[in-house]
DNA sequence: ATGGTCGACGTTCGA
């Protein structure tokens, strides 16, 4: 089985290059982020006619998550126990959905960007991993041989060789001792970033600005990532950061990761 | 090309 993350941009904006993507990828299970819709306006048909089931949630042109799935999607799931809202007065946002697809309870994640150290987004985007964390290891408490996929943009860059130039990133989000705590809570726990030991580093992005020409000067990001619980770490037998689907006109800002799975 | 791009509910905001 073949699962992947792919943070799109805009579903509506990018839907011919994922119809494209999905075609020559093979995958059977998508988590995908940012689709920046509603459940009216978000293009159910067109995945449907690729063999898909789809969940989506979303509330209005920011976030949006979505699952996709040919091997089944059930149980789903909006958003996690005492996942945290955001502005006054608080409101949901759509980051977060699960359903089980083959057998794996997958998560889709848009973890909140932080926007910068002293934004108030910060503590937030910090509350919202913990929350998540405390979710996750309960999952892991309830059942130790659980398959989780925890899949999405975490926007936090776990290691230096993770962005092109720590000295650029002095003071800046994603590489701050705050984030990376939180990342690592998630190791602590069990979960094993399973594409790194397939794909290593330095160099190696799945993100890349759309300004200051940052893909051409190969000066990306790596902060999509796929943690898998113990039982899923297991089975992974490849993975690999699609950069080509970065490449030209209409791409999105994040690349696909893929992850192989043994039957 | 005085070299900051995308996408969205856009003449502004979020990434």
């Amino acid at each position: 089985m073949r699962i992947a993350t792919w943070n799109v941009n805009s579903i509506r904006s990018r839907i011919d290059r994922l119809e494209a993507w999905l075609q020559r990828s093979d995958v059977d299970v998508l988590a995908i982020q940012e689709t920046k819709c509603r459940d009216d306006q978000f293009p159910f048909d067109r995945l449907k006619g690729l063999g898909y089931e789809v969940a989506h949630y979303g509330l209005n042109h920011w976030n949006g998550v979505a699952v996709l799935s040919r091997v089944g999607l059930e149980d789903v799931q909006l958003g996690f126990t005492d996942v945290p809202g955001w502005g006054d007065p608080v409101a949901p946002e759509a980051r977060a959905i699960g359903a089980v697809c083959g057998g794996v309870r997958v998560w889709s994640l848009y973890v909140p960007n932080g926007r910068t150290l002293d934004d108030p987004h910060m503590p937030y985007k910090l509350e919202w991993l913990a929350t998540l964390k405390r979710n996750a290891k309960q999952w892991l408490a309830d059942d130790p041989a659980a398959q989780v996929a925890l899949m999405g943009d975490w926007n936090i860059a776990p290691q230096d060789d993770d962005v092109w130039d720590m000295a650029y990133f002095q003071g800046r989000t994603h590489v701050s001792p705050d984030e990376r705590a939180a990342f690592q809570g998630f190791l602590d726990a069990g979960f094993v970033d399973v594409v790194r030991p397939h794909a290593p580093g330095p160099g190696v992005y799945t993100y890349w600005d759309y300004t200051q020409l940052r893909f051409a000067k190969r000066q990306g990001m790596r902060i999509d990532f796929v943690l898998g619980s113990p039982a899923l770490a297991g089975r992974v037998v490849g993975a690999a950061i699609d950069r080509e689907e970065r490449k030209g006109k209409g791409a999105s800002d994040h690349a696909p990761v893929v992850v192989e799975l043994e039957d």
